[in-house]
DNA sequence: CGTGAGCTTGACTTGTTTCAACCAACGTGG
DNA sequence: CCACGTTGGTTGAAACAAGTCAAGCTCACG
């Protein structure tokens, strides 16, 4: 691995800081556990992580001891069958929290994934418990968080039940750039895009022979420029028709 | 509607039951809620409502003022596309809570359908979120039914986006199973299923006529019998097989 | 007795997968 | 510096799984 040094330098480097660039959602739960650490020395009540890009960070079924929010880079859950096929349950995008369930259940469901290279923050359980049962928001917060892992979950499987690939990937697409657009404004529609092909097919339940063709055939229809890990909506509105929004 | 007056007779019998027939799961929020209604009329803390087969109970969006846990039948919850796909996103059982997220959200994010005859009992929310704050258990309890249902949500990720139609219907099937025998036995490996071909195939995304050609040919095969709504599992571990479990 | 919901079967069509080859970019090590 | 393996992307031809359309059937219900 070249960036091992970089990674353990920026893991130090971030310790220091209490919310590094973590921006939006699970802030609030930086926000009210970071500047109350009383008396607990700081990596008592977090721990900071970089991995690389396509590292395995855990596997399912492995007992997790913390919480975890994204801070920098794109993760995926991932459930993988024992033939080898493997289904994206979700990508987690910086200021995310990995799994909601893992606040009252150290056990994964899933395997986590780095798509990019990663930095993510891992609270100690035990912390946010304490910090929910002492500001009832914060549990009403997680309940939000919750429900929207919920929400994607069941798109997901609206996405994979019922539409073709078009569709499937049109849905990846604006998907992203919706929650990419709420936390930061996206100059010219273009977006930070670092999937690789087999990401894409593992999330949709496409081959990546195929996903590659449909992309290319958005290309040609003037929907979307994709190179160097930048995508650019060119015609955002089509892209929400052929998803059926709008 | 034949069973109108049939129905309102059970749920006038039912309101002076303190829990009917309901079964284990959310059990532990049946009796947490009842027995101390203190001051309050019943009626107040949940109400009984009895639905038809097939009858919408409601749609996705709606607000829902109470948090309902089915006594009764076999419910779906669904999601419906403007041109008239849907998928089924989960079958609900006897004893099983709607949807978490009613705890704290009355916008529902699915609709409600009755496969059977259904009979629910829908709790204030107020009501279980004030049980909830007196007994921190009853949070716990909350938290894994919550979990169990991201759980199944997961497990069609994985059936719709990677699974052949065999294999889906295989899962279907012991899910469903397994579920019935941890609430009560199965003699002779028999079970209700009041399943119709079109819920197997909204829930599989699937068609009706392939979901049915499957069970056929799961018939010709010896695996299950399945005739005037009920299945017998003939080789379960065979059926496990296909899913790839065992 | 008619009507509508549900199941089965057959023939045909289509979307997606599979297999294969090939090319480009990149980091590694000699 | 070049040779090399790895990872990722593109394209084409053939195979296959599932969808579509249509017909005929049973059964329950009013």
């Amino acid at each position: 691995m070249a960036n091992g040094r970089a990674a353990m330098q920026r893991q130090t480097d971030l310790a220091t800081v209490p919310a590094p660039g973590c921006p939006a959602f699970a802030f609030n739960m930086c926000c009210a556990l970071k500047p109350d650490a009383r008396g607990l020395p700081a990596d008592m009540q977090a721990q900071d992580v970089a991995v690389a890009a396509r590292r395995t960070i855990w596997r399912a079924g492995e007992t997790i001891d913390g919480v975890p929010i994204i801070c920098q880079g794109w993760a995926a859950t991932v459930i993988t069958l024992s033939d080898g096929r493997r289904q994206i349950l979700a990508f987690l995008l910086p200021g995310e929290l990995v799994c909601a369930s893992l606040v009252y259940n150290a056990v994964s469901p899933s395997s986590l994934e780095a798509v990019t290279d990663v930095h993510y923050r891992q609270f100690k359980r035990q912390a946010i418990r304490a910090a929910m049962e002492r500001d009832p928001k914060l549990t009403l917060t997680l309940a939000k968080l919750w429900a929207d892992e919920n929400a994607r979950g069941d798109r997901l499987i609206l996405d994979l039940g019922q539409r073709s690939a078009d569709e499937r990937i049109a849905s990846l697409i604006v998907n992203l750039a919706d929650r990419l657009a709420r936390r930061g404004p996206m100059p010219d529609g273009t977006m930070e895009f670092p999937l690789r092909l087999h990401h894409i097919a593992d999330a949709t339940g496409l081959t990546a022979v195929h996903a590659g063709r449909v992309l290319t055939e958005f290309r040609r229809a003037g929907l979307i420029e994709l190179s160097d890990r930048a995508l650019t909506l060119l015609k955002p509105d089509e892209l929400r028709r052929i998803v059926g929004l709008l």
